[in-house]
RNA sequence: AUCGCUGUAU
C-alpha cells in the first residue's frame, strides 16, 4: 500500500490527474492517506470543488487531510470557507495557521493577516515569516519585507529566495545581488531568480553568464533563459540554446 | 525511518 501511495502522489505531484484517478481505482485499498493524495491532487490544480467532494467523501479524516483542505480554500482566497474549517478543527498545527495566513494574503487583506500571525497564531516559524514577507514584496512593499526578513530568528533557503524575489521582480538589481551575494548557499531557485532579474534589467549577457555557472540547473531555469532571450527577440540565440537543452529536462 | 498538509524561481 506504501508503494500504491507513493506513485499516487508522484501523480498528483506532476499534477497528472488523470493518472492518478486511475490508478486510485485500481489500487487494492485506500488508506487515509491515499484519499489525502487525491484531495491534494485536485487542490493543487485547482479543482476545489472535487476536492472538496474527495473531503467529503472520505470515511475519516485527519489533521492532514483536513489542513489539505483547509489550505485548497486558502490558496483560491477563499477566507470564509477556510475559517469555517479551521473554527470546527479539534486540533491544529503550525501548517494549519500558516495555510490561514495563505488564506488572508491571496484576499489581500495584509491587515488581517498581520493580525493572526501575530495575535492568534501561538508559534510562528520561519514559512509564517516567509508567506508575509513574499505577499509584501509582492505588492511592493519591499522595506516592510526587508523588516520581516531582518528580524527572522532563522532563515531557510526559501526565505533567501523570497527576499531575493521580492528584489528581482521589483527590479531593483543592485539590492537583489546585494542578497545573492550574501547567501550561505544558493540552490537553483536561487540562481534562477537572480538570472530573472538580469534578464528583467535587460542584461542578457549577465543573464547567460550566470546561467552558464549554475552547478544544477533545471527545467524551469532553462525557460527563464530562453524566455529572456525571445522576449528581447533574440530568437535564434533562444532556438540554439533550446536545441543543447538535455533530454531529461 | 521523505507514502499525504503550509512559504521561494520561469
Amino acid at each position: 500500500l506504501v508503494s500504491w501511495n507513493s506513485l499516487l502522489n508522484m501523480y498528483a505531484q506532476r499534477g497528472e490527474l488523470l493518472k492518478a484517478e486511475q490508478l486510485f481505482e485500481r489500487m487494492p485499498e485506500h488508506s487515509l492517506l491515499s484519499w489525502t493524495v487525491l484531495l491534494s491532487a485536485y487542490a493543487r490544480e485547482g479543482r476545489i470543488e472535487q476536492a472538496q467532494r474527495v473531503f467529503e467523501t472520505m470515511p475519516a479524516m485527519d489533521l492532514v487531510s483536513t489542513n489539505s483542505m483547509l489550505a485548497a480554500f486558502a490558496e483560491n482566497g477563499d477566507l470564509e470557507s477556510a475559517m469555517e474549517i479551521f473554527d470546527e478543527m479539534p486540533a491544529r498545527s503550525i501548517s494549519t495557521f500558516n495555510a490561514m495566513l495563505i488564506a488572508y494574503v491571496r484576499c489581500g487583506d495584509f491587515a488581517g493577516a498581520r493580525w493572526f500571525m501575530e495575535e492568534v497564531m501561538e508559534e510562528r516559524d520561519v514559512v509564517s515569516r516567509t508567506t508575509l514577507l513574499t505577499a509584501y514584496a509582492e505588492r511592493g512593499y519591499l522595506d516592510v519585507a526587508r523588516c520581516l526578513f531582518e528580524e527572522m530568528p532563522n532563515r531557510d533557503s526559501a526565505a533567501w529566495n523570497g527576499m531575493l524575489a521580492g528584489y528581482a521582480q521589483q527590479g531593483r538589481l543592485e539590492e537583489a545581488v546585494g542578497v545573492f551575494n550574501a547567501m550561505p548557499e544558493r540552490d537553483t531557485v536561487a540562481w534562477t531568480t537572480m538570472l530573472a532579474a538580469y534578464a528583467k534589467s535587460g542584461d542578457l549577457a549577465q543573464g547567460r553568464a550566470l546561467f552558464e555557472s549554475i552547478p544544477c540547473t533545471n527545467l524551469v531555469s532553462w525557460n527563464a533563459m530562453l524566455s529572456a532571450y525571445s522576449k528581447a527577440g533574440l530568437l535564434a540565440e533562444a532556438g540554439r540554446l533550446h536545441d543543447q537543452m538535455p533530454e531529461h529536462h
